[in-house]
RNA sequence: GCCGCUGUAGCUCAACGGUAGAGCAACUGAUUUGUAAUCAGUAGGUUGGAGGUUCAAAUCCUCUCGGCGGCUCCA
């Protein structure tokens, strides 16, 4: 028996039994969908009243009264005209609308007490076998989710087979809510966003802005190593440039544009055409290719307001963007080189990941031909990395295919990542060339490539990942000396100051408290190292160290700590 | 953008038509302390902004700017 198969059935039977419970506490409600998803279920409904959150104990309460009453889900098969019929007579319009779209001429309801409901199932057998199930959520989600149907509301719940995958299950939302980036990022003092500024965009503190410097320092020397080659580019660029690359068409929606000696200018949304113009400064030779270029690429891009979460989803944000120009012919071999790239520095941050292969869409540049050529050598790249893979159809990019990475965090949730996407259209548009062995101008291929995505988005899924307590090697600060008393502080301030040479970033917290006090502050500061300083330490040239997570470690000379802080730091640990 | 909720001191929250309050943080003083909060005092707010209703608005209404949960979209 599949487990998985079981969950879903008791989830969608709850939402059955939601339905009925809302049915009957609000007359007049018309139902719409009501599936099982992932961790649960909602169904979606348009009623003449706007329910609330505190209604849900009440609708729970009456879903518990129908649990009770033990009513046995029955089968109803009907024919399409039958079906029709039936719905009519209750003005179910939404079921009318979902009866049309099946093709088959038999269909089925599923009938529990006095509630009847037009489903495929399958279902549990009695409402008994409902055991375990919460209301978390009310929220507005427009009918087949297209932004001119009508907004129904949909009432989110949860179910498991038993209370305790229940209350684990709970459990692990509250420690989500812990972890949420956006409460660490206020906590830690990392970054804020600002009303007054707009939002969407990101203002890093001097820690957050440390750890984005450490990230970003981390891949300049992984891109170099690699054989990318660093450039830099402005932020605005006159329309001609995003007209020839087809943004003003493809992208348009999302672009901010702006007026400068009346010319239009665009804030630009994204970094390729940039990198295309330094491409195309000089004539370039078969024997140049591939040509890699990368840059931390800060890019502007219109986001509906509704839309805007966090550092997850911004109007300003910043790439670890690159490009590769390469020939056909080293197409596959670049691929491949980017995937391990990817592995490397997801190893290096301790993420899990996903792979998904993005196809065609259906707004696309280009020929058919070419996206099947370069759908068929990211296929290739992916199987000789032996990565397993998912086909996402019709989620290309409008210029290219793609693989799409998605990383998974230390509570197992999934967070956008890694791109890797082939373009043979930008290289036409802007007429790119190179001279080949026998003379003749051939056109480049080229790969957009991002491998942490954006930073601000990466940042966020770090946060999260580590609950804020990042490695030694991420860490803003790394240690903070802690003097007993006052009159240690001189002893400290040299303890840092040695580390300070070595390049440790430390801290000394000289307030007037008492040793526990700033035990503790550190402690929720997450600070990796806390090195407590009395006279003991001071008299033999030692710190006490105390780790966050391993506690007291004892008392060691500066020396053998810094040795092992700098093992630990260089192998990022 | 749309639906719903929400916005009070640096932070976390209270006051729910009748003169805006607490804890933490900050500042001052005392305490000189050994592994997760020493004590006392001081200061801090045109209640996101703009209009309106009312004798009276943090509280009710309208608009607006943010935030939260979704829809949709994406790095």
């Amino acid at each position: 028996m599949t487990k998985k198969a079981d969950l879903e059935t008791l989830r969608h039977s709850a939402s059955h039994i939601m339905a009925q419970a809302v049915v009957e506490l609000f007359p007049g409600v018309k139902l719409g969908i009501g599936p099982s998803i992932e961790n649960g279920f909602y169904y979606d409904f348009d009623m003449p009243e706007q329910i609330t959150s505190e209604d849900l104990p009440k609708i729970e309460k009456k879903m518990k009264e129908i649990i009770k009453s033990n009513a046995k889900f029955e089968k109803i098969e009907m024919t399409k005209e039958e079906a029709a019929q039936f719905l009519e007579e209750r003005e179910e319009k939404y079921k009318i609308e979902i009866l049309h779209e099946i093709p088959d001429k038999m269909v089925t309801f599923y009938k529990h007490g006095d509630f009847i409901d037009l489903c495929r199932g399958p279902h549990v057998r009695y409402t008994k076998e409902i055991k375990a199930f919460k209301l978390l959520s009310i929220a507005g989600a427009y009918w087949h989710g297209i932004e001119t149907n009508p907004m129904m509301q949909r009432i989110y719940g949860t179910a498991w087979a038993s209370k305790e995958d229940l209350d684990n299950y709970l459990t692990s939302l509250e420690e989500a809510k812990k972890r949420d980036h956006r409460k660490l990022g206020k906590e830690l003092d990392l970054f804020s966003m600002h009303e007054e500024a707009g939002a969407g965009f990101v203002y890093y503190h001097p820690k957050g802005a440390m750890v984005r410097y450490l990230i970003e320092d981390f891949m300049r020397q992984e891109n170099l190593k690699r054989g990318y080659e660093m450039v830099a580019i402005p932020h605005i660029a006159k329309i001609d440039l995003w007209n020839t690359s087809g943004h003003t068409n493809y992208y348009r929606e999302n672009m901010y544009f702006m007026q400068i000696d009346e010319q239009d200018y665009v804030v630009k949304p994204m970094n390729c055409p940039g990198h295309i113009l330094i491409y195309k400064r000089k004539l370039m030779s078969y024997r140049d290719l591939p040509v890699r270029m990368f840059e931390f690429g800060t890019v502007y891009r219109y986001e509906k307001s509704g839309v805007l979460h966090g550092l997850l989803r911004v109007r300003g944000f910043t790439q670890d963007d690159a490009h590769i120009f390469c020939r056909l012919d080293q197409l596959e071999e670049e691929i491949v080189s980017v995937l391990e790239f990817i592995d490397f520095v997801m190893k290096t941050f301790k993420f899990e990941y996903e792979v998904n292969l993005s196809t065609r869409p259906e707004k696309f540049a280009g020929t058919e031909e070419n996206w099947d050529k370069a759908t068929e050598i990211l296929k290739k790249a992916l199987k000789h990395k032996k990565m397993p893979f998912e086909i996402d159809p019709g989620a290309g990019v409008f210029y290219g295919p793609k693989i799409d990475i998605k990383l998974k965090d230390a509570l197992g949730r999934t967070w956008q990542g890694p791109t890797v996407q082939v373009d043979f259209n930008l290289p036409q548009r802007f007429a790119l060339n190179y001279t080949a062995a026998d003379g003749t101008k051939q056109t480049p291929v080229m790969v957009h490539r991002a491998v942490l995505g954006s930073l601000e988005r990466f940042l966020g899924a770090l946060i999260e990942h580590y609950a804020g307590a990042f490695p030694l090697w991420l860490a803003p600060v790394q240690a903070k000396v802690l003097p007993i008393s006052d009159r240690h502080n001189n002893y400290a301030e040299k303890v840092a100051a040695e580390l300070r040479q070595a390049g440790i970033r430390v801290e000394v917290d000289q307030r007037k408290e008492k040793i526990g006090a700033k035990i503790r502050d550190a402690q929720l500061e997450k600070i990796p190292y806390m090195l407590i300083v009395g006279d003991n330490e001071a008299d033999a040239g030692q710190v006490a160290v105390r780790h966050r997570s391993e506690g007291d470690l004892g008392a060691e000379k500066t020396a053998e700590l810094l040795a092992k802080l700098r093992r630990d730091i260089d192998s990022k640990a």
